[in-house]
DNA sequence: TTCATATTTCAATAATTATTGAAATATTGA
DNA sequence: TCAATATTTCAATAATTATTGAAATATGAA
């Protein structure tokens, strides 16, 4: 994966809004979701909604599709891997136990203090 | 991680310098590098990089240490492990499979002289 | 102490990104 | 056709982030 591609990836999930809308569209899976429903689920305002999807977009992250008056939105699995590979690569020199995390449960793991 | 903490992680990785930053301590392990070796490697004025590794030090990705009159930088591999976590968790749900990249693929770190 | 080196701070500017509301476009159904 | 709905575009503004050079600070060595 480019490193441009990287850069465009990052910079559109450091955003509040659009992490937001990202885990959103991961968690309504290949189904995704329309704009109007994601703005509501977040509390965001439409022209804002169309604005962070589309940087989501052009990032590579998400992928859209219209659908008569709608405008559906879907996570793109396969670009999130490829920042996920790319972010593991890069931290896992020297220290390769320390990155691919040994399972993923579904409630969130906790930090023991 | 604290969305706050994910959003700054990746706020920080989100930038063409700081990204090469982080990617050279990587490469460096856990001896790091001083700034003035960082700058003269990637080309960035040393002002621009206090600038941009402070960045990376208030996003929790790196540590800084005085030595004399030198600072060493060092990768925060817990850190950037906890950030590929986060991202497997929010990329996974539903797709399970796509997510952990199975194997680092042939390339070998470039190793400079 | 003085000098040279290493890094940071500061201030000005430039560049980018986010937010908002009004207006525009496009689709659907009556 | 008209009216309602869904989304986007536009323009203005606000907020944030990046870049630069000069000056300041701090250390180590002579």
């Amino acid at each position: 994966m480019k490193e441009d591609t990287i850069l465009a990836a990052l910079g559109a999930l450091a955003q509040r809004s659009r992490l937001a809308i990202f885990r959103y569209l991961v968690e309504m899976g290949h189904e995704g979701a329309v704009a109007g429903q994601i703005a509501e689920a977040l509390g965001i305002a439409s022209t804002a909604l169309t604005f962070h999807a589309k940087e989501l977009v052009i990032a590579g992250l998400v992928r859209s599709e219209q659908q008569g008056r709608y405008v559906r939105y879907t996570a793109n699995f396969e670009a999130m891997n490829g920042l996920v590979a790319y972010l593991t690569e890069n931290c896992c020199r020297g220290d390769l136990a320390a990155c691919c995390p040994p399972k993923r449960s579904s409630k969130p793991a906790r930090k023991k203090t």
